[in-house]
DNA sequence: TTCATATATTCGAATATTCGAATATATGAA
DNA sequence: TTCATATATTCGAATATTCGAATATATGAA
């Protein structure tokens, strides 16, 4: 019996667990943006914030370019951002 | 500043960011089956499994009936199985 | 150089998750 | 009733996650 082994899929996923974590997909999904503004549109200390970058990046996730002060972060997994639109569908198979 | 909350949204994430419980959603959707066959394509022991199956319940995800003996479980939530198909295309936006 | 701004990292306490071991519960058959 | 089978629950130790506080780093401007 050979076990697939979700390891990795599990990784992106727990990458993906969290409220902040989501938003910032959601607001990433719009287009490529620095930290501050995304700080701007969140209401999450900024040392927070770049924890949660810093999970999203490790995994793959997003991936991020220095404009001079800036660090400019954009979606370089897109399946976030279909992970993200398939949660905003909660179509469920039967009634509860 | 109106923070959408992805409370609920992580919550299913994380309830499916596991190898064991990715496994399991594979298994659901090809079919409702009991625990006892989804044991036996798994290697996982029994308590363990029904500890993973119990966290897929209580999310929503998964629901059980019960056929005498056997406990049939079978995927509730479409949006589980539409994330594992998407997590299975690993289609990256940019190459590494 | 010095300073402001933008961002990342480290640390540690609080909390959550994981899983094996032990045990409980429910059903069917004898 | 008693027992086997199927499944769930409880407990606790090990481990992982979360987040605030403090601090570090990198860049640009003066």
């Amino acid at each position: 019996m050979v076990d697939i082994d979700f390891e990795v899929e599990a990784q992106i996923l727990k990458a993906l667990a969290h409220p902040t974590r989501l938003r910032i997909i959601e607001i990433l999904q719009q287009e490529p943006i620095c930290v501050k503004h995304i700080g701007g549109l969140m209401d999450v200390p900024q040392a927070n914030l770049s924890q949660h970058l810093s999970i999203l990046r490790n995994c793959g996730i997003v991936s991020c370019s220095r404009d001079g002060n800036r660090i400019c972060y954009s979606i370089r997994d897109s399946r976030a951002a279909h992970i993200l639109a398939v949660l905003k569908n909660h179509a469920f198979d039967q009634s509860v």
